[in-house]
DNA sequence: ATCCCTGCAAACTGTTTGCAAGGCC
DNA sequence: GGCCTTGCAAACAGTTTGCAGGGAT
């Protein structure tokens, strides 16, 4: 587990003040072992619920952005209507499940290994992402 | 190319009245050999432009989804802005070129086969989608 | 003291919806 | 005639922005 200093000293060394805000979207998205995936409206919810805390929209959008451009967060392109951010910044891609709406992680063994072949003159490859939709069987 | 009463039979066939609006809309999307990516505005944009039309936005979204669920597009996943279509249906995989807000199809050669070794239980897999963004190289 | 950050509300973008008028069969 | 489709405007959801007040250094 992470303690709150490690925060500070987290968003300090990225020059990012320590607020109290942004401190309580660390504890939020970070003080936990696993990784994982949510939208905007989800990390509302648990500031709330979870840690009783409230938020500005505003704010919680910035940080996130913020977080995102200092490479504590990816985001995830599902489809249009919301979009997905993720705690795993390494390379990895995603199942999508439409029913539930929630995205799982796929490990590197979980898919054979990517090549790309084409190449497109003067572009360069900056992500490469797959997204495999699953829905009940039934 | 295609003439218009194929268009209207295609409509007819899967249950949707040749409307002159309609026809419009097959006309800019599937006049052509080849396949392309549009988003909503791309497709007012052409039908305005190009064609010298004015169809309601509505109808347009209301044709692009109708055209969609009887299978004669498909929805790409790019980012949360925007949602992208795409006239060729098959299986296949796409660039996403950043600066040019631009898809580029992938032929099957252009990729290494993709093989998903993790399953789920009680859900199938209902579409596998690689994206890959690029950007240029300065 | 300075500059950054927060919170609110208003604005904005892309998309959907309700409904009356019009068009297709 | 009956039902489907269109077009307009209003509504809507997610996100961004402007700005005044508050907080960090």
């Amino acid at each position: 587990m992470h303690l709150k200093t490690d925060f500070v000293e987290k968003l300090r060394n990225s020059g990012l003040r320590p607020t109290k805000q942004r401190l309580k979207i660390c504890d939020a998205l970070f003080n936990t072992n696993k990784t994982f995936h949510f939208t905007i409206n989800d990390l509302v919810k648990i500031i709330s619920e979870r840690l009783n805390e409230k938020i500005s929209l505003a704010t919680v959008y910035n940080t996130v952005h913020a977080f995102k451009k200092k490479g504590y967060l990816k985001e995830i392109a599902v489809n249009s209507s919301q979009t997905y951010f993720d705690t795993n910044t390494s390379i990895h891609h995603h199942f999508f499940d439409e029913k539930e709406r929630k995205l799982i992680d796929l490990e590197n063994d979980d898919l054979s290994p990517i090549k790309i072949i084409k190449t497109i003159p003067g572009k360069k490859i900056k992500s490469v992402e797959v997204l495999i939709k699953i829905d009940s069987n039934n």
